[in-house]
DNA sequence: CGGAATCCACGGTGATACTG
DNA sequence: CAGTATCACCGTGGATTCCG
């Protein structure tokens, strides 16, 4: 049982609705389709952009440079070009992209200890 | 240091990328604008429409609604209606509902701890 | 008060073609 | 191989209006 107390303790309450507080930021950021799958994707490995979009079902080459640009950007993933013919260009997660992973996977966790709860909810009220 | 074994030990690999695992649909669902602002906004109290709508700053009330019409679906949100005149509708997060604000907060967490790490390398970034 | 319904604009996204 | 550039789409979401 999650208690009102438990939450207000951990300080989630405060005013993350506006617009400018840091977890709003951080969710619009994450928010998008692909972000975290490509996080999760490099949880494990240095991938080649190649490699990263055979991994990430379902990426355009479009997105999947937009969101490397973006987690660029954002310091958490780090691009090394190796200047060789063909060009080799390797990505992986800085120490912040790292640790990024670790809330991640809580929300992960949920979802795997909830989805068949969620899953019944939303047909049951479907046939209502 | 966040280790790539201890996230392969936590189960957080496997294939998050496959856009049925359970992950990737909680991803898709929450991933909206408003679903998490209005989860933490219940997190303190059962609340009214108008309530909700002046807390959850910017929203608009087709968004909100919609929003709520989600979270009831997923059995995360309750909804009451008083059959007073004029109605009262109150809503408040269910057992389930409650659950989630823990992941929700993990994540908060790493925004605040993150947030101006991740701020100046955007703006060094910008630069070049 | 708490919505439902409608209309419409915008931007995120994908497909395609081209480049170093 | 690893992108960039361009175009076209369509779903999300805002504004507005109306209803019980």
């Amino acid at each position: 049982m999650v208690t009102i107390s438990d939450v207000r303790a951990a300080g989630l309450l405060g005013d993350p609705y506006r617009a400018d507080c840091p977890t709003r930021r951080i969710l619009d950021r994450i928010g998008d389709r692909w972000t975290v799958l490509v996080v999760v994707a490099l949880a494990d490995a240095e991938l080649r952009f190649s490699e990263l979009r055979r991994r990430v079902e379902g990426v355009s080459q479009k997105m999947l440079t937009q969101t490397l640009r973006g987690l660029e950007r954002d310091g958490l993933v780090r691009r090394t070009v190796h200047p060789e013919v063909p060009v080799r260009v390797e990505y992986d997660l800085t120490e912040a992209g790292r640790t990024l992973l670790v809330p991640l996977q809580a929300l992960q966790e949920w979802s795997v200890e909830h989805l068949g709860e969620v899953t019944a909810s939303q047909e049951e009220y479907d046939r209502a």
